[in-house]
DNA sequence: TGCGGGCGAGAGAGCGCTCTCGGCGCCCCG
DNA sequence: CGGGGCGCCGAGAGCGCTCTCTCGCCCGCA
């Protein structure tokens, strides 16, 4: 099989009797070329079994490509759950016919994080795709001065970039409260997320629009995501609010410690205490009561990532830096009543 | 910041004052140069921002450090929970400092993975991590072949591969069910998993195992490893054998379908039927009762695979082509008394 | 003082591709 | 029948690096 060494531009050239221009000009689809010399390079290649050398190739069209996926590992939630992969999917679905490689690069510490960022920038990857950003990270101000186009999964704080895709993380809060608001709910608290944190702002921003519509406000905690904070959340809202009547978790974990807590204190969901989470992960359908959650397009969100990028690569004008897709409620037990849990 | 053009070798040897040789030795760590040139190469490396070009030294090199994890992904579960984000991880970890780049690629259907094929036996990469193979599929044998090192993640059916890392799902079969056993069950029974997959015959094997060595038997019935074909295997189980008191699932989903069925049934869990599942997904934790189920070391699995690789990729002698990793049960309340949840 | 050995450095070739350019034929129009 | 274009093609150069080979220098030994 290994017969050698890989046939090369020049014995497909030599093969079909033509030079290795044409044979250039085949592969790279140029219509400058007889369909006779045609027909016969692409039958050279194919009796060759040729694959072009990207090396090569590479080295003198100063493109590679490559684009990676620049996941900041600091942060373990990334990893957990559904967002990771249902993003990646969407990624590799959106650059699936476009030649582009998916290169995989997880900083899993603070040099690592800089030492990815000199190699995105040294001429490696056509482009680079950021998700779950640390609150005021340079890197893609660093990447795009270099002239890596760069494409963000969620918004960073701060600073407008360049291209990103996010979910409506404040109008599927929003849903979320109304929905408490619709079932009957007044004393409704929220356990927000990490306020450095975009998601955590939009989702807690969310939250207030839904009260302030109704003229209502509740009780606000903040915790980081996790079941653990949840836990605490909970704890501390109870003390504050004996009387509340419905919960917002910005994450699932964080209801998943919140119920948790209503459980061990004999409080019964949702009868006594709705609880609504966010990001639908798969844990949700799981919980006892099943978790009612807002759902984000995460595979479209990947999808949207890859065609923005690859817009860019290839110089096109974007229409829209900034790409927001739509959230949905998923209603289940936790929040309606105790019965059948509905969807959507 | 973008001065033109990313400064080449020549740039450096040039400001170092000295020949391009003695930069490419410097880089490439030989210990041919003497310490004042090697300084002064250093120096103009950092004054000038220099990055070796990856593509120009793969040309020359043929070897491009970088690596392929090739997910076939017909198989809708490969992405679903913890397994997926765990070896990806442990690989990445494996992979951290041996300089080569991870490239993601993912096969989404027929086409993709006759084409990725082509691609990864091209020269493209180094070597290749396969995850979650179907049964029988001759990429492994074609890239070897091919003189591309192959590492598999989980054994394939039939053919002994060249090297493979696995976890121990006979063993931990064996191990869920030895535990049923003590906790004083009889009539345990079993949903399995597809036998065209070795994960699905080695977990049944366990469970035979396990049984045999204190001369029981049991019914057997096969799902997918989805929660669907958990219920449907159930129900077939009841059907069968309504006097059973435990169920041994190879999978997390198949065990929740499985006490969903129980529970719409009235059946208590675990006093009157005991469920035991595998993977120990994160859903298990949060499953009514909590879900006693076998633990796999993910992310020791994927540091595995990227060892091997590494290992094979130069040239060095392997000790034990196939790995197999411990597992270990994790019980919970779906198998212990109705109290408290331990672990380990 | 002469010479050989060894170590460090530089020049040159070439990896497989793309791209530019000049040329060769052919067609069309004058 | 001749000339100008146009369509297709091949030769050549060169992308940035590694690697080999040769050369020069310094040191040690006779």
């Amino acid at each position: 099989m290994t017969s050698g060494r890989r046939p090369t531009l020049e014995a497909v050239a030599a093969r079909a009797g033509v030079g290795r221009g044409t044979v250039s000009r085949v592969i790279n689809g140029s219509p400058k070329v007889s369909p006779e010399a045609r027909e016969a390079v692409l039958r050279a290649i194919d009796e060759l079994g040729y694959v072009p050398n990207r090396a090569a190739r590479a080295l003198v069209t100063r493109r590679t490509d490559t684009v990676a996926l620049f996941v900041s590992e600091s942060e373990e939630r990334v990893f957990g759950e559904p967002y990771f992969a249902g993003i990646i999917r969407g990624i590799s679905a959106g650059l699936a016919d476009t030649g582009l490689q998916l290169l995989l690069v997880i900083a899993q510490s603070e040099e690592e994080h800089a030492r990815f960022e000199r190699y995105l920038t040294g001429q490696h990857v056509d482009g680079v795709l950021l998700i779950s950003l640390h609150g005021g990270d340079p890197l893609p101000r660093h990447l795009e001065e270099n002239g890596v186009p760069t494409v963000l999964g969620g918004k960073p704080v701060g600073v407008v970039p360049v291209s990103c895709v996010d979910a409506d993380n404040r109008g599927g809060a929003r849903q979320a409260v109304e929905h408490l608001i619709g079932l009957g709910r007044r004393r409704i608290a929220t356990i927000g997320g990490p306020q450095d944190m975009q998601v955590g702002v939009d989702r807690l921003d969310g939250y207030h629009d839904a009260l302030a519509a109704v003229g209502l406000t509740g009780p606000v905690v903040h915790g980081d995501f996790s079941e653990e904070s949840g836990e605490r959340g909970m704890l501390e809202l109870l003390a504050r609010e004996p009387a509340l009547d419905a919960v917002f978790a910005a994450s699932d974990p964080m209801a998943v410690g919140a119920m948790r807590v209503l459980k061990e204190r004999g409080v019964h969901i949702p009868r006594e205490v709705a609880v609504v989470g966010f990001d639908d992960s798969s844990i949700a359908r799981h919980t006892d009561p099943p978790l009612t959650s807002v759902h984000q397009p995460l595979e479209a969100m990947g999808r949207e990532m890859a065609r923005l990028l690859v817009a860019r690569i290839r110089g096109e004008e974007i229409d829209r830096p900034v790409v927001i897709l739509d959230t949905h409620l998923v209603a289940r037990a936790s929040s309606l009543g105790n019965g059948r849990s509905g969807a959507h």
